[in-house]
DNA sequence: TCTGGATATGCAATTATTTGCATATAAAAA
DNA sequence: TTTTTATATGCAAATAATTGCATATCCAGA
């Protein structure tokens, strides 16, 4: 599973709370990645028990004990053997094509107002992917090299939402 | 969920065992819905006790009888209540993508050979679309009619795959 | 001061998917 | 004639993901 993987990796650039780490997902592998907090959540549980990560509690006042969570060597071993090892090409179901395809027993405005609601989605996602692609291209040569990586997982946003944008066009005017 | 809705849609057309809604299901639906024949088989079934399919046992001399199943009233009224519904935009898991991100763990001749290897099957599905569409092409526009819908799900996949192997591009000059 | 939202954490039940196994026939290829 | 491939089915266990619920704090605004 990559999901497991995926927390490694943030753990192995720096360690965090359950929370730290869901902010982190979020906001450098949610784009590629969907995960619920609940599902960070247990797999720190079993990452945890399974030996791949540690776990600090750094007591609060009043509230509960804060777990950090570190890499341990099995961890990272863990994670360079998967990285070694090929992954399966992204599997692909889409709801939404299914009920394109089933579209002939729905009237078309129907299938047009959700076209419009997908579009929207696509279309405010683009525009974060923009956004940030901005902020990358505005750095200095030395000050992008650490991102470079992430940079390339943004562009296949880039891309793939664009050719999605491309093919709704496609879709109105099939509609209109 | 949408695999139970895909396989109405495909009964809604034509009846048929299991064997050949699995086989209509790759054919038609398979490139942007995945489901193995495991879990077909076990949607027949869970369709079958809900009452929104039938089933009839055809007999066959030495082998076992051949179930062949069959839209029911109900099954129809929950597809077109599915229809009218809004369904979740695609969500994206995309495990090659978490690999690229840690990409720096990793050397890069190895992260190369693994983008070939994507970038071949990705070259494949995109190959198997574009056949597809120059049959559609090449029909008479009656024809082309019954699958106006069909072959914009088609459209979708070309325009993904397209999109893919242009980012391929961008990752490959990196890595080179 | 009350209220709502962000912060911060998790359990439990259900649903969906994957993986491994299992069986049996018929046709075609070696 | 033996082996492989396609046809044709399905069960069971394990894993992964979703959904619903639950709790408790802190801070800002009405």
């Amino acid at each position: 599973m990559s999901l497991k993987h995926a927390i490694l990796t943030l753990l192995e650039t720096e360690e965090g709370s359950g929370y730290d780490l869901l902010k982190r997902f979020k906001a450098r592998l949610g784009f590629f990645w969907n995960a619920s907090h609940q599902q960070i959540y247990s797999q720190l549980k079993t990452l945890h028990s399974d030996g791949l990560i540690d776990c600090t509690l750094e007591p609060q006042k009043g509230k509960p004990d804060r777990k950090v969570y570190q890499m341990t060597q099995a961890g990272h071993d863990a994670l360079i053997e998967w990285l070694e090892n090929p992954v399966k090409v992204d599997k692909v179901n889409d709801a939404f094509l299914v009920k394109l395809y089933a579209g002939h027993l729905l009237d078309k405005p129907k299938l047009k107002a959700e076209l419009a609601e997908h579009k929207e989605i696509h279309q405010r996602m683009l525009g974060t992917f923009l956004t940030l692609e901005q902020q990358y291209l505005a750095l200095s040569e030395t000050k992008k090299r650490p991102f470079e990586l992430p940079y390339l997982t943004l562009r296949r946003g880039i891309l793939g939402e664009q050719a999605w944008l491309e093919w709704a066009k496609e879709v109105e005017a099939f509609l209109n």
